[in-house]
Formats: C-alpha cells, sequence, structure tokens
DNA sequence: AACTATTTATAAGA
DNA sequence: TTCTTATAAATAGTT
C-alpha cells in the first residue's frame, strides 16, 4: 500500500529498510491497540530489530500477564529449560556454578540434602553479591507461577464438578482460599521471603 | 478500511465482535510477519480473547528467544531504576522487615515486591549467614509442595473430564508428565537451587 | 466464506 | 527526519 508494491523479501537497501521498520512498526503496534479496543481482547507485540534493540507494547493488559499466560501453556518447555537458561546468562561466575552442579550429579539426583546446599552456598559466598538476589527473584517467579497455575486448575475442578451436577473436588475450601489471597493472619510461610 | 469508518472502540454486536476479531488477528499476525520479512527482525504477537484463548505468532525468532529478550531487559530496567530501593536503604531494620511482610498481606495489590525483597536481603546480609541456607531450604519445600498438590489437581482433573465424557483438560499429556516425574535427565531447574 | 466499496497503511518523493 | 500523496492493502458491511 504504498507509490508501488512490494514483494515481502529483505529490503536490500539499508536506509530504506530503516525506514520501512519505523513505520510498519509503528503501524503494527497500532493495530494490535486497535484490536485490542475493538475486541476487548489483550495483545502484546514485541519487536526485535536486526541490531538487537527490542520494541513493545501490550494492550488490554500487562506485558507481564500476556506472557504469563503465553508461558503457563508452555509450561514444561519454559519453565524447566529457559528459566535457568535465563538463570545462567546472568551469571558473571559460570564457571563456578559449573563446578558447584558437579555435586549434584552424583547418585541420588534430585534429593539433594540441605547439608549440601548449605556449603554450595558456602563455596559460592564470595562470588554471588548480586546473584543472591537474583535467585530470590528466580525462586519467586517460580512459586507465583505455580500458583497461578494452581489457580487455574482450581477454576477448572470448580467448573468440572458444576458440569457432572455434583461436588467432587478434592480441594477444601481453606485450600481454595489461600491461593485467592484471603490467608491474612500470621502465616509463618509468608516470613519465609525475608531471610 | 472498509464499507464504514468505523470507530476504535469495543464493538457491542458480539457476533461482528468475534468476526472482527478473526480477521484483525490474522491481519495483525500477517503484517508481524511481514516486517520480519522486509526488515530482517524477530517479531512476536501474543493475542489473548476475552473468552481467554491465546493465539501466538513469531517471526525471525523462536517464542522463546523473543520474550527472553523481552525478560532480560525488563531486568535491567529493574535494578537501573529503583528509587524505592534507595529510599529503602535508608530504613531501619525493624521498619524494612514491616514494610516488606505488609507486601505480602495483600498478594493481588502491586508489584513492588521483588525490589524491595532485593533491597531487604541487602539490608540483613551481614546478619543472616546461617539463615540464608534455611531459607533456601524452605523455599525448597514450598516448591515441592505446591508441585505435588499441582499433580493432585490434574489428576483429578483428568478423572472429572473422563466423568463428562469429554476431554476439556486445560492440561496438555506433556505438562501432565512433567509433574508426574517423566522429566528425567539433566533438569536445568536443578540449578536454580543453587545460586 | 466470498465479495467489494471504502478506508487505512505506507512507498516513494519532497 | 517529517510531510505529502499516489497507490496498495486491509477490512466493514453485505451476500
Amino acid at each position: 500500500m504504498g507509490r508501488r508494491k512490494v514483494e515481502i523479501k529483505r529490503i536490500e537497501k539499508k536506509s530504506s529498510r530503516q525506514v520501512t521498520f519505523s513505520k510498519r512498526r509503528n503501524g503494527l503496534i497500532e493495530k494490535a491497540r486497535q484490536l485490542s479496543i475493538l475486541c476487548e481482547s489483550s495483545v502484546a507485540v514485541l519487536v526485535v530489530s536486526s541490531s538487537g534493540k527490542l520494541y513493545n507494547s501490550s494492550s488490554g493488559d500487562n506485558m507481564t500477564k500476556i506472557i504469563n499466560r503465553y508461558e503457563i501453556q508452555h509450561a514444561d518447555e519454559l519453565k524447566a529449560l529457559d528459566l535457568a537458561e535465563k538463570t545462567l546468562n546472568y551469571l558473571p561466575h559460570k564457571e563456578l556454578l559449573e563446578l558447584a552442579q558437579s555435586n549434584f550429579e552424583e547418585p541420588n539426583a534430585g534429593n539433594v540434602s540441605v547439608d549440601s546446599l548449605i556449603s554450595v552456598e558456602e563455596q559460592l559466598e564470595t562470588a554471588l553479591p548480586v546473584t543472591r538476589a537474583r535467585k530470590t527473584e528466580l525462586m519467586m517467579e517460580l512459586v507465583k507461577t505455580l500458583q497461578e497455575r494452581e489457580k487455574l486448575l482450581i477454576e477448572e475442578n470448580q467448573i468440572l464438578a458444576s458440569q457432572i451436577g455434583r461436588n467432587t473436588a478434592l480441594v477444601s475450601e481453606d485450600e481454595r482460599a489461600l491461593f485467592l489471597g484471603k490467608n491474612s493472619g500470621n502465616n509463618p510461610r509468608e516470613t519465609l521471603w525475608l531471610l
């Protein structure tokens, strides 16, 4: 839709490519906004230019929520592989980590003792003033994701149960309340994050 | 660009809204593809319909990589501009603890928690040589509990769905497998606990 | 699912 | 860059 019809293939001339990139990127984001409003939906657009610069927009809901929705559907791949990958990308001391990881390639994989964790943490202590904060952040993300998924599952259970016409839900109201944010009072679990 | 000019506001008539949603969603994804090819960039589009269904496309690179780029940048921004953290650094210990705790009494409230937690952790650093290991231990317990509960919920959903006689489960077989402990091998998630 | 009258996006030029 | 404008492309309402 311009003076000439253009073939959809890489624009060779760099300056034209740049101008088109800018125009079409804005157009795309505007279209996303319109779709979101017209059809009361949530739309996220992420664009990474060839030089690596990121442009993003979200409408109808915030980026985090939309990405979360995606990640819930791709939970296994993403939570397991990429979260850890992201973590590794952040580490200034990759080698130390790899060294520490050898502690876990031993027999009782998956059932790691607390003592070995303590020892690993002590080993890495001097190298990890920043990474530790990142650990808390990642752990919180993981827990939050699990809680959100649990909430979805509980809701789905309610729907399924009501379709059957009887209440067969395994999860008690108290547990449900916990994940809907109703657990006030001195829940010792809350203090966990402070440590 | 149609028979009439339309205002950008929610389409009231449900059937029209649905048709427009489908047309414009396809249009948006096609535009994203074109941008990606014309300007050798990576573009991700995520659309969540009002009924919660997710549509997504990625071009130039896979969705995971594009989202990763976003999250890495977002994390950097968190570190860079955090006025709240700087403010917190001047508060005495006791007040810090109380402030941090209050963040968890309203789980649905604002999103300040990660930053303030990082700050809290840094504040308390010198006082917590032993407690930190305990934190990891407790966090692991919590995640384990959540995973076990999720497993129960998934199993219950399967039972309920089969009672209805149709498969309405949100959770795929792959996800189910994950929580039944079938993801052996080098699970990178383990590396998380080392940080 | 097609059609087509119009609007909208944008390619090239200034 | 920003604006202008001819034209291609998208799509709203219709069949």
